[in-house]
This record gives C-alpha cells, sequence and structure tokens, in this order.
RNA sequence: ACGGGUGUAGCUCAACUGGUAGAGUGGCGGUCUCCAAAACCGUAGGCUGUGGGUUCAAAUCCUACCACCCGUG
C-alpha cells in the first residue's frame, strides 16, 4: 500500500548487501561513482577507527572516489547501537537527499540495514549499571535465574524467546528492568514508513570460491599489518567492539592459548560462518535482488538506476 | 631389504577381556528488534586400507597384500 504512493520522483535508496568478502565495497563504489552520490556504510564493525586491516575497510583510495558515511566515524570506547545508527543514518540520508536523487547504503550488517530500511522499536539506551548486573547474574546463577527472571517480568516473550540464548534474555531482561514495563509490550514488530524508495540489492558468489576469498583475504590482511592492529589493541581486548572475528583470535594467540597458525585458521573459519550467517539472514528477506559481484553492468541497467542515469546526463548537458 | 608400528566420518582421535562404531572439529541448514563480524539452535557423514580365514558374532583374533611412519642397514 505504502509503495505505491511512491513515485520515480522520490529519493531512491539503493542497498548492497552481501557476505563478507563478496566484493560489496568496489561494487558500491562504483555504483555511487556512476550515479554521482554518496556512499553510506552499514558494517558495524567498519565503524571504529581503530580497526581497519581487520575489518576490510575501504581502503584511502577507494574512500577518496567517492564520499562515504560511517566509516571509522567512531573509537571502539563509543557505545553504539543499532537505534543510533536508524538515527544518525536517517538523519544523514536527509541531507544526502537535498544533494541528491539517490543514495548508496552498503554493508553486511543485516540488523543495521533492516534498522534503517524498516526501523526499529524505540527504546531507552541501555544502562550499563542493569547490564552488568545482569550479566553478573548470569556468571554467577547461570542462564537459569535469567529465565525465571524473564518468566516474571515478562511471561509473554518468554513464550517466543530462545531461552537458550543468554544475548536475548540479557537484552529483555535489562529493557524490563530499565523501563518496568514487560519487554514485549514495547515491541511493535511494525515497519515504520520511510520517505523514499529503496532498492535491495545483495551480491553472492558460489560457496567455494566465496571461501577461497575469504581466505585470501585474511592472508592478505596479515600481509598489510592485522598481527600489529591487533596487538597494539590487545590491551583493550575486553571492548566489545573488539569481539570480533580477525581480533578474538589473534587475542587468544597473544595471551599463549593458541599458536599463530592456528588462529589464522580459526579466522578463515569463524569468517566463513559469519559468511553463512549474512547469507541466511539476506536471503530469508524476499525484497532483496541477487546478483554477481561482477554484475555492476546489469544493475546500472535497473530502471531505477537507469532513469537516475538519464537524469545526471541532462543535468551535464544543461 | 630387515625389524617394529599405524591404517576407523573431510580432519584429529575413541570403542574394557571379540557383541554389528562414538566424540571433538570441519561441513550443511536455521534463529535473531539494538554490545549483532555478537549470541544461539538443529542436522548429515563411516561396506572400520584390501582380499581371505576363525567365530553364532570381528574395528577388535589369524593370514596375505597395499599404503604410510619410525629404527637398523
Amino acid at each position: 500500500m505504502t509503495a505505491i504512493q511512491m513515485t520515480f520522483n522520490d529519493p531512491l535508496l539503493v542497498v548492497i548487501a552481501g557476505p563478507t568478502a563478496v566484493g560489496k565495497t568496489p561494487f558500491g563504489i562504483e555504483l555511487a561513482g556512476t550515479c554521482s552520490t554518496e556512499i553510506i556504510s552499514a558494517d558495524s564493525r567498519q565503524f571504529y577507527r581503530e580497526m581497519k586491516i581487520g575489518t576490510a575497510a575501504p581502503s584511502r583510495e577507494e574512500l577518496a572516489k567517492v564520499p562515504h558515511h560511517f566509516v571509522h566515524h567512531l573509537s571502539i570506547h563509543e557505545t553504539y547501537n543499532v537505534s543510533r545508527f536508524e538515527a544518525d543514518a536517517l538523519a544523514l540520508l536527509d541531507n544526502l537527499f537535498d544533494k541528491h536523487r539517490i543514495a548508496v547504503m552498503v554493508g553486511g550488517s543485516g540488523l543495521y540495514i533492516d534498522a534503517v530500511c524498516r526501523g526499529i522499536d524505540h527504546l531507552p539506551d541501555p544502562d550499563p549499571v542493569i547490564r552488568n548486573d545482569l550479566k553478573e547474574l548470569l556468571s554467577v546463577s547461570g542462564i537459569e535465574a535469567l529465565r525465571d527472571e524473564l518468566y516474571k517480568s515478562d511471561p509473554e516473550y518468554a513464550k517466543v524467546v530462545d531461552l537458550a540464548n543468554p544475548a536475548r534474555l540479557l537484552r529483555a531482561l535489562e529493557v524490563c528492568r530499565a523501563t518496568g514495563v514487560p519487554y514485549s509490550t514495547l515491541r511493535s514488530n511494525k515497519s515504520k514508513q520511510r520517505p523514499f524508495r529503496i532498492l535491495k540489492l545483495a551480491l553472492e558468489l558460489p560457496r567455494d570460491l566465496l571461501y577461497e576469498r575469504i581466505d585470501n583475504r585474511v592472508d592478505r590482511m596479515l600481509e598489510n599489518g592485522l598481527f600489529e592492529e591487533a596487538l597494539a589493541l590487545y590491551p583493550q581486548r575486553h571492548l566489545n567492539a573488539l569481539n570480533t572475528v580477525g581480533y578474538r583470535e589473534l587475542f587468544d594467540h597473544f595471551e599463549g592459548l593458541t599458536s599463530l597458525e592456528y588462529a589464522v585458521t580459526k579466522i578463515k573459519t569463524n569468517s566463513r560462518r559469519y559468511a553463512k550467517r549474512q547469507l541466511t539472514w539476506f536471503k530469508k528477506d524476499q525484497d532483496y535482488k541477487w546478483f554477481m559481484p561482477d554484475d555492476i553492468g546489469r544493475v546500472l541497467e535497473l530502471p531505477e538506476c537507469k532513469m537516475q542515469k538519464a537524469n545526471i546526463k541532462i543535468k551535464n548537458q544543461l
């Protein structure tokens, strides 16, 4: 219903998603460059300026080709979450659409992309004290304790959550404790209307090829100094941002728990698993149109993009 | 060449004195409205190197062969 109200004159957000290492970055730059617009990153780890190598963030040269937003704009010491990203991205898009008819969002963090496209219920920012208390409860009394509290404070949610997943329980309970209201009553599960059209594209490669690319990229990261980058961050390893593939495995090595060789193998394995989870997430969303990383030509022929190119031509002629 | 050892799931290994094979890991699939590159769940893989033999019954015992490892030459 809502989509029907949109016309080709409304601004367009093109989303480029896909598993890690599939080639989203060059694809996005090519597309944004052709449409002479800017890129919004939706990669929850490329936000952090201290993590350049291990997150395969766009290179200096790539960043110079097209204006990027939300790349290296945070420090690992800052707390950030999807809700803030939604707000930041919407504010930015509002600005971008003053100058451009099209914007490109590139990233692999499904939850973050969905927050921009569909919205996320607005809940109070987590209270670090409550969060720590709950973590304490978990480590001392186990997941049972979390379940027991959830049965009392939000029996409805207890029916639908994965009761084996501490992260889910922690989240629900921190909201219950902070608001004094059952978490489930604050979840609307409704998509929000956006003042722009959205075109969702996802990139894919045959599994064996993707895995090969992942392995190679990890090797390249190490050549480029991932070891040194991680070593420098080692003292801050407890920060959440660093609980990330490519760093945690090396931290284990620095700790003396594993060999370097093992750590590298583990980085590759965990990256593959991450890629699989990303694919599962994006495949579930029927809105995505799937392309190969070298299909940029076909994408530019899509009616939405064609129109944009036409507009550029007209502008240039004037 | 001789002596010893090992051959079990893609990989690393289990299976007491014979009772028709298990685990970790990887693979595959999925969940997920906020610390998400996180957290969690579910599955499929083995004619036990090959051929004989003993036995009601063999991964397990005997035998031949093959492969690999160690030692001596």
